[in-house]
Parts: C-alpha cells; sequence; structure tokens
DNA sequence: GCGACAG
DNA sequence: ATCTTGTCGC
C-alpha cells in the first residue's frame, strides 16, 4: 500500500513566514545530550525525492541496526511537494513528507541520519535539527556539499576532520569518511553531541562516502517516487496502445 | 549591488 | 534534487 501525507496546519507558505517559523523554534533545539553511542540499538535515515512537474513528493526511512547495519524496517510516504527548494528554508520542502514516513515506523527509531545540515546553519536552524524539534528524536545532518561556513580541508585518511567555524563557534566538521575521498559535512541536529555525531557518522560509512542509512533511504525514496509516478497516484499517461 | 547557495 | 552516456578504474 501507499501511505499518503498532508501538509501541517499552519505550515509556512512564503520565505518570511518559514523564517519566522526557524526563529520561533531553534530555541528548542537540545545541546547538552551526548546521544545514543554508535553500535548500540537503531539508527534511521531518511531522504526525500521530487517530481515537481506533477508536484509529487516521495519520502521514506530505513532503520538499521546500529551494530549490524542491516535493514530493520522501512516506510515510505508520498504527498504534494510542500515548499520550493530555496537555500536555508530546506526543511519546508522535505519535513512534511519525512514526518508521514516517521509515522508509519513502528520500530524504535534511534538516532535519525539527515541529508543536510542541523546547526550549521544561517540561523542555526537546519533541517536536521528542525526535525529533531518536532519529532523530539535525536538527529543529526550529513550533508554531501558545503554550505554556509567555510573550513580547511580536512587530512586525507578516513577519520580527518575540519571545523566549520562561525567565529569561535564549530557548528559542523568537515569529515573524511573514506580515505582518499571528499569529505561529508556532520553537524548536531537535535540531543546529541558533534563527536558523537561523527562517530556515528563513520560506524554508517563502511563500505563508502555516505551513510548507509542515507544510502538505503535515498534507493527507497526514489523507488517509492517512481511507484507512484507510475500511476498509483493516476498521474501518468497511459501505455501506448499496441506496445 | 553581485555571487554563492544543504536538497 | 533532477536532467543524462559513456567511461575510467578496482
Amino acid at each position: 500500500m501507499v501511505t499518503i501525507t498532508g501538509i501541517p496546519d499552519g505550515w509556512p507558505t512564503d520565505e518570511a513566514a518559514a523564517r519566522a517559523a526557524q526563529d520561533a523554534l531553534r530555541g528548542r533545539v537540545v545541546v547538552d545530550e551526548t546521544g545514543p553511542p554508535p553500535g548500540a540499538g537503531t539508527v534511521t535515515g531518511i531522504d526525500v525525492a521530487y517530481d515537481d512537474e506533477r508536484d509529487v513528493v516521495a519520502a521514506a526511512a530505513v532503520v538499521l541496526d546500529a551494530d549490524t547495519l542491516d535493514v530493520v524496517e522501512e516506510t515510505t510516504a508520498v504527498g504534494r511537494v510542500a515548499f520550493p527548494y530555496v537555500p536555508g528554508l530546506l526543511a519546508f520542502r522535505e519535513i512534511p513528507a519525512v514526518l508521514g514516513a516517521l509515522r508509519e515506523l513502528t520500530a524504535d527509531p534511534g538516532l535519525v541520519v539527515c541529508d543536510g545540515y542541523g546547526l550549521a546553519h544561517p540561523r542555526r536552524f537546519g533541517l536536521a535539527s528542525h526535525l529533531g524539534v518536532l519529532t523530539g528524536l535525536p538527529t543529526m545532518g550529513v550533508a554531501k556539499n558545503p554550505f554556509a561556513f567555510a573550513h580547511d580541508t580536512p587530512g586525507r585518511e578516513r577519520g580527518s576532520a575540519a571545523p566549520l567555524l562561525d567565529g569561535a563557534d564549530e557548528v559542523g566538521r568537515a569529515l573524511r569518511t573514506r580515505t582518499g575521498v571528499k569529505p561529508v559535512y556532520v553537524s548536531v541536529g537535535h540531543r546529541v553531541s558533534l563527536d558523537n555525531a561523527c562517530a556515528h557518522a563513520l560506524a554508517l560509512t563502511p563500505r563508502y562516502r555516505v551513510p548507509e542509512t542515507t544510502r538505503r533511504a535515498d534507493r527507497l525514496c526514489r523507488d517509492a517516487l517512481a511507484a507512484v509516478s507510475d500511476g498509483v497516484l493516476g498521474l501518468t499517461a497511459r501505455p501506448l496502445p499496441g506496445t
């Protein structure tokens, strides 16, 4: 079956309202907790895929055993696109669908690993922090590209890191998850420490640059999007006659 | 004002 | 994110 997600009541419709919402919520981010230790319990990857042409979005949540990295549970949700892509306001585009997928889970998500940033954000309230505040779950962000803060190049070996600095504050780290491969960008979302977030990022990358959580969620939400685009929501053309 | 800009 | 073919390398 396909679960369909709506957009929460009062969800911002324009950029000014979205920025105001970030300003109103960022004070609720909890930064004095260490979070679950790597290898214990579960870790959950979330990701979203879009078909802006058809105004359709698909989200996926994949729960992994933190020790073995085996899949424990997978859920998806589809809906209409809630917000355009605007740098700094990514959460408003992704979160409604993500909440839909998380609602379907029966397993404990444990630490939620997001695509993007948490505190390493222009207003200190990126996607990972926003999702954490809305759900109460510990969250962290792992972005594939640099965003708001400059940084030095980390050492070439897996595990090397360079701080993302906002003045004197370390708001994240460029972390080398594989030797000789370009780094990823780790930041705290909610209820985890930066050190622990980096440890998790390394525990989740035994083979590839990107965490196993996000790789799994990425594939699942793309599959879900392809499935709905193929007619589940009555959005596509009929097969060609005689083919 | 101009360019850059998570996904 | 998404559009897209081949291609270099382990």
